[in-house]
DNA sequence: TGTTATACTTATCAAAATAGTAGGATTACA
DNA sequence: TGTAATCCTACTATTTTGATAAGTATAACA
């Protein structure tokens, strides 16, 4: 289905962080470098995650990124909801006739629901569990 | 979840076609008046549905539309993937870093197929039926 | 106290996608 | 041959998206 390359982009950071903050913060530049995403980028989509208190932040020297949580405790669905709402908004165009609101009730809310209980279950932890998987028969390298 | 109007308008049509159509085809013009949709957009939507042999076509006087199969064997997904396949492809942007690729392996891939699931499960009876249940207290028109 | 490294904010811009319109061509039937 | 319908292709305006730019604010540290 299609996610915005901003949702996407939060997500491979927020995995990043995950993996790489050892009591320190993380830098956009870091991020930046290690994943291929412009930092102007970053710098947009990062003060997101943090008004959805996501990740804190730490400015100055040393600055940069920490979660604000256990990874197992972040929801795909929080992350959606911080930087694209609209992708799990049950949206009806329509209104315009009785076949419409069928439609709307029966179909698209139902549909919406649906994808809202997937992103539910999904965790940061899943995706860096996963990640270390992959690379287990590889040498322990992220970037 | 985002669907774009041209799909919400491609099923309104069909199940309209489906409830209208008495061994005789339905013309975009009814379609329009009874839906409220441009009919200039409903001609732009239906030779797609045509095309994906959902629905056949008869031209000239009394022309119009018919269902190619019963309702309860055309699928959501028949009507997606006809109008927009972007919605059901698993599209990842970003090939840039091993996070990156695990992102889109077990998020994106998994997430897709999960909606592709929920989208082969419903049909165009489903809605028509749940469209008779809703209007069973009311009088029995549809416009 | 000044320099540096960082996050933060707002504005801007170009490209792509979307929604809808327009005009004419084609077909079938009476 | 006229009429009622689908079909086809192009166009346009609007919105969304992806990304960049420039400058501000803040904290650490020498």
């Amino acid at each position: 289905m299609k996610i915005s390359s901003k949702v996407e982009c939060g997500i491979i950071s927020l995995v990043d962080i995950c993996i790489y903050s050892n009591d320190s913060a993380v830098t956009v530049i870091n991020i930046s470098a290690r994943q291929n995403i412009s930092a102007k980028y970053l710098e947009q989509i990062l003060p997101q995650l943090r008004q959805a208190n996501i990740i804190r932040s730490v400015k100055g020297s040393h600055g940069g990124y920490t979660l604000t949580r256990p990874a197992e405790k972040i929801t795909l669905r929080d992350v959606i909801n911080a930087l694209d709402r609209t992708i799990l908004e049950d949206v009806s165009v329509r209104e315009d006739s009785r076949i419409a609101d069928a439609v709307s009730d029966c179909l698209w809310r139902k549909m919406n629901a649906y994808l809202q209980n997937f992103t539910d279950n999904v965790t940061l932890r899943d995706i860096a569990d996963k990640l270390v998987a992959v690379e287990s028969s590889q040498p322990m390298y992220y970037i």
